[in-house]
DNA sequence: CTGTATCCGCCTGGATACTG
DNA sequence: CAGTATCCAGGCGGATACAG
């Protein structure tokens, strides 16, 4: 008779599985400047502001190991690595693309509201 | 002459200030409780299997201050809050949505590849 | 019922130095 | 050129206790 309070879980959260997947700082930036076609390690450093060494390496061992980006070594002296997005990661280009109109359509509102809330929060007491 | 190599900042980056605002542990969770209609704390509490009241007040207040969700104090004893999501919250839920259905499509080639992946490279050298 | 306050471990990410 | 190794600070989130 009750209503039903269904509870969900945070392990059997699908949004949890992808937000695992791209919310690390640099993943997303990273995929993106993949989604031009292959790129070089080195490539890759210049295009992205401020990446360091460290994670850059890090962030496509993660892809890589998640399916989403292909590593290929090319042995030559000095070594070439190129990478590039599989399949499987370009199917996240569009979700992508998506946040980013999103973000260019309602950002400046959540701009907005952190102003305001923080005006009204902040007074510290000069009331009369 | 050069092929230009545009570089990207982070801080420019779309997907980054997305990102910021919804991966949090608990955001999309609490954001997803809120998507079929109001409720209240308690209500909340009890939905989302094993969020402190710390997080969940912590995660609504980020949520408020980004205009995301409303907050309504009913004056009574005891106290009754009620928490929904704003027309901004609600540009949201279609994306929540999606990331849903790509988990569904696609999180099982994921798992796939790190399986695949820790096989090929944590074999502690057994080789002959 | 709806919160606040405090303490604290862990993990992410940055700086730096070294290597095949 | 394309990494690895190490150290370290800061922040996120959990546990617990207390309050209007």
């Amino acid at each position: 008779m009750a209503e039903k309070e269904p509870r969900v879980s945070i392990e059997e959260c699908s949004y949890r599985k992808v937000l695992d997947i791209v919310s690390s700082k640099w993943t997303v930036l990273v995929m993106a400047a993949l989604s031009g076609g292959t790129r070089r390690y080195g490539e890759l450093r210049r295009r992205i502001a401020d990446i360091s060494q460290k994670m850059l390496t890090q962030t496509l061992r993660q892809l890589e190991r998640d399916g989403l980006v292909e590593r290929n070594a090319i042995p030559s002296v000095p070594p070439a690595v190129e990478y590039k997005l599989t399949p499987l990661g370009e199917t996240l280009i569009p979700h992508f693309r998506e946040m980013r109109q999103w973000a260019h359509d309602y950002y400046p509102l959540v701009e907005r509201a952190r102003s305001d809330y923080d005006r009204k929060h902040e007074m510290p007491a000069t009331m009369d």
